[in-house]
DNA sequence: ACTATTATCTAGACGGAGTATAAAAATACT
DNA sequence: AGTATTTTTATACTCCGTCTAGATAATAGT
């Protein structure tokens, strides 16, 4: 029987890239950090950056983008919009936010990080269309979920579930 | 009296750089075209492509732009977000479309472009937080006017004019 | 043990976007 | 002619992201 752990191991780079990049970010701001520095401080080379994160600006969007592939799975098992919403918030409304969400403004992030917002609202819009609901209430509806997400992140200490903001704007 | 016609003049270079832009995007791809070619067959150097266009994706995006800073304006004035669309999509939909709603799939358009449309979408969530809307209003309202515009873009020689879609999405 | 296989890591070069700066070119004013 | 002003150009630079070839570290089979 044959282990599927052939080859090289990876030697945690992944969680040191993480890290080295959030302390850069939050020290020198997100413009000035350059992926050169990045894996300098992760002891690793810029190579093996790329090997982890398809973009520099993708370290700051790990979270987000696991919650659109968890929704992405939840609906591709043929569950409802909201069903599927339910079920990503609750996995994922429990944990800390979002790199991005809690840190933007201490990491003097610019315009990048404007399109990178946007490029994920489409994302969602795109999931939204692929649901079961009425085309000509996509954009609202998705425009609605991301008010719910932006809510929930601004809300600060007295935060409540992701559940929660996702219900109190009518979704349908 | 001063002319203010001083210094070197213009050599009509935005309008040849936005047609050779729009040719060779159409010939051979939005992303296998360079500044370097779009210049060039505009017969100009390369940085004075950049003295007219911040960025190479700004070619496709000159009307949305226009129409967002049109936007901005008419708020400014005072105007509801209401009155302000309206007054925009007058101006606006009248015009032939924007080259990145007729031309997108044509052009061989990839993921460059989702991230500038995404961009798009966040200034005018902007726009519509800086109005008189409630806030918690802001997001869902943005996808509608989103929806609006899309639908109008698609729909072909059909096509009514932009108010005509603003207004069939319930905006308040 | 020795080899083959598989996978990670690394070094290095490359093309392209966007920025910056200083010089050249074209016009108007004096 | 000479000066001021503005556009255009040449050039160099940084950084992102891609690519390729090779080094390295582990396992599987003989």
């Amino acid at each position: 029987m044959a282990s599927d752990q052939r080859g090289r191991p990876r030697s945690s780079s992944r969680e040191a890239l993480e890290e080295a990049a959030t302390e850069l970010f939050l020290e020198h701001g997100y413009q000035n950090t350059t992926v050169d520095d990045i894996a300098a401080r992760a002891g690793v080379s810029r190579a093996t950056f790329f090997n982890y994160f398809p973009t520099k600006s993708a370290v700051l969007w790990v979270g987000v983008d696991r919650a659109l592939d968890e929704l992405e799975r939840a609906l591709g098992t043929g569950a409802s919009l909201e069903e599927s919403l339910g079920m990503v918030a609750e996995a994922f409304g429990g944990v800390s936010l979002p790199l991005i969400a809690s840190q933007a403004e201490a990491m003097n992030t610019g315009e990048d990080v404007l399109s990178e917002a946007g490029k994920r609202i489409i994302m969602l819009a795109r999931l939204v269309a692929g649901s079961s609901i009425s085309p000509d209430r996509v954009w609202s509806t998705t425009g609605a979920i991301v008010g719910a997400c932006l809510e929930w992140a601004q809300a600060g200490v007295s935060r409540k579930g992701l559940p929660h903001y996702l219900g109190s704007h009518k979704l349908i």
